[in-house]
RNA sequence: UCCCCGGUAGUGUAAUGGUAGCACCACAGAUUCUGGAUCUGUUUGUGGGGGUUCAAAUCCUCCCUGGGGAACCA
């Protein structure tokens, strides 16, 4: 693509690069519009260019200033600025009513009375027939094919003005119903439909098709790149007539693939049923792909970029992993998000030599990654809390947390060996588990130099902020939601554990003040986001991305 | 069926007639107060057949295979 643009810049071709991101309100952003996004301004940056963002609203129906807000605030929070260049399809409906009006007098557009379903037929469109081979005869000319330049200019003028009911005409280009291209079999340029357009109104009754009204945009504004997604390729030709015809500003379209992500669906409908169904909370839920979503989710503007310009450009149909996505998070918040200890699942710990109601204050790095980021005071005592699954007995090969009889380390605590355990008579649960600690290890250090090989995390128990944490997993658990079984309703395929609340989890002291879509590493346990949800009380977290868990791994081979 | 566009390690992407490379994943090791991070190394590829050429991922041809189109949506 950047070859392209670049042989055309060193050909003479095009003076300077503009590029358009051309969005429909009438949905929400998600990360395949964030793709074509990054692509348009990234190649009119790359080239010294701008980027225009334009509205594409020329179908009244489904359009609405709501969608115009969002998806501009979600532009923005990507990280792309359009300045004033934001521009609108219905700002041109005279233009472009002006253009058609040429085209009538070349004798190239025509006022057609055919329905649509005669319309259909006289292309050549075969009949959807299940499993039956079809047959695309050429097309037949519309009998109206044929009037004169003077009835047509009079027709269309009264097409206009409101004098046919909606449907009873279309204005058509006058190519060749016979074209290989069913693109090029006299594409409908006009049609009558009275609705009203979130911002001109009722002022019209004749609204553009989009064939028509691109590349006659794209010449109103300069743009000399078109950059768009594979299904537009076949109606390139055509994008290329009306540029010749209406003898207007050669912007060139040049088409790239889609974006698809594993265990993702992008298609508006399905997202639309998610959220009318109720599966999901909302547009903005962390599991949906939307940049809303995303954003909510803990994803970073700059990891979004990134796995964008990782993932390239290309005409290959591809499915990218969204690990590749997860990798770009985690890249970049482990180099900026602060440190802090956290426990999911609690379990009781107990340091029975510990000198009864003392509280000592240990000091924790913020962030090994960077220096500048200083450190922290955490209070220590002798009761606390771990992750329940940091203590197992008997211990699987290979474990080398807290068992009894083990040592581990608490991580910038103590050194601290299990003793024993308390456990609940009834169901033989864990309740308490008990442990020496050695004065000698504060802070950690091990002044004899003899190796822990565990180190865990933990919270004070009197000082801990009770937590509402919430982990997200696929929203579907097939690579290819699409690839459902015939006759199941893709609705059942949904991962009914992709969101988990754990209402009791502990936090240290600190992030009792965290304020919402403020990131943290929960230390060995992952990525967490301030969801919008907190109270002044409860902090609610989302987990973002996990970390890497090479244990999961051994305990999975050790399964099989 | 017709028309259009693709097919390079598991995934994604380079190489435009001249040594098939990079990233992620995976695996192995080193290191580590996060089983994180970091470092080192390893495995794996031009869909298939034929042709042109000193030389083909690249050009030609046939086949296989994937996607898109056949809206008065964009």
């Amino acid at each position: 693509m950047r070859e392209a643009v670049r042989s055309d810049l060193d050909s003479g071709r095009s003076q300077g690069v503009r590029t358009r991101f051309p969005p429909e309100p009438n949905g929400w952003l998600h990360i395949g519009h964030a793709k074509a996004i990054c692509i348009v301004f990234e190649v009119a940056k790359d080239f010294g260019g701008v980027c225009n963002l334009r509205f594409d609203d020329t179908n009244p129906e489904a359009e609405d200033i709501a969608y115009v807000e969002a998806i501009k605030r979600d532009i923005r929070w990507l990280g792309y600025d359009w300045a004033d260049r934001e521009f609108y399809a219905s700002d041109y409906y005279e233009y472009l009513f002006d253009m058609a009006v040429k085209l009538i007098k070349k004798g190239l557009a025509y006022v057609d009375d055919l329905s649509d379903e005669e319309t259909r037929q006289y292309r050549g469109t075969a009949v959807p027939d299940k499993n039956n081979i079809t047959f695309t005869p050429p097309g037949r000319n519309s009998p109206w094919r044929d009037r004169s330049v003077a009835e047509n200019l009079d027709l269309f003028a009264g097409m206009r003005s409101g004098e046919f009911a909606d449907g009873a005409k279309t204005l058509r280009a006058k190519i060749d119903m016979a074209h290989p291209n069913l693109v090029m079999r006299d594409p409908v340029l006009y049609r009558i439909r009275r609705e009203p357009h979130y911002r001109v109104g009722s002022s019209w009754c004749i609204y553009p098709m989009y064939d028509f009204q691109h590349p006659l945009s794209d010449a109103k504004e300069g743009i000399t790149h078109s950059l768009c997604s594979l299904e537009y390729e076949i109606h390139r030709p055509l994008y290329d007539w009306f540029i010749r015809e209406c003898e207007v500003f050669p912007s060139r379209q040049i088409e790239f693939a889609r974006l698809n992500v594993t265990h993702t669906a992008l298609s508006k409908r399905w997202l639309l049923r998610l959220v009318q169904d109720g599966v999901v909370s909302g547009w903005d839920d962390p599991r949906m792909p939307t940049l809303a979503g995303l954003r909510r989710r803990g994803y970073t503007p700059e990891s979004i970029r990134e796995f964008m310009s990782r993932i390239g450009i290309a005409k290959t149909n591809s499915l990218v992993d969204v690990q590749l996505l997860e990798y770009c998070l985690r890249e970049q918040l482990n180099r900026e998000a602060p440190r802090a200890m956290a426990v999911l699942k609690p379990l009781k710990l107990v340091i029975d030599n510990w000198p009864a109601g003392q509280v000592e204050m240990l000091e924790a790095v913020n962030n090994p990654e960077d220096p500048a980021a200083g450190s922290r005071q955490l209070p220590f005592c002798g009761e606390l809390y771990i992750e329940r699954d940091d203590f197992q007995d008997p211990p699987p090969p290979k474990y080398f947390r807290l068992f009894p009889g083990n040592s581990v380390r608490l991580r910038y605590g103590y050194i601290i060996t299990c003793t024993g355990v308390e456990l609940d008579p009834a169901t033989g649960e864990v309740t308490v588990v008990h442990c020496d600690y050695d004065p000698a290890t504060r802070g950690g250090n091990a002044p004899d130099n003899r190796k822990v090989k565990g180190t865990i995390h933990w919270v004070s128990a009197p000082q801990a902020v009770p937590l509402e944490v919430r982990l997200f997993d696929h929203l579907f658990e097939n690579e290819r939601p699409q690839d459902v079984p015939a006759g199941v309703d893709w609705l059942k395929t949904v991962n009914p554990a992709s969101r988990q609340v754990l209402a009791g989890a502990f936090g240290e002291p600190g992030l009792a003040v965290a304020q919402p879509g403020a990131a943290f590493q929960f230390e060995r346990l992952g990525y967490f986001v301030c969801d919008p949800d907190t109270t002044a009380g409860r902090p609610v977290f989302n987990r973002s991305v996990s970390l890497k868990d090479s244990w999961a791994k051994i305990e999975k081979k050790q399964q099989a």
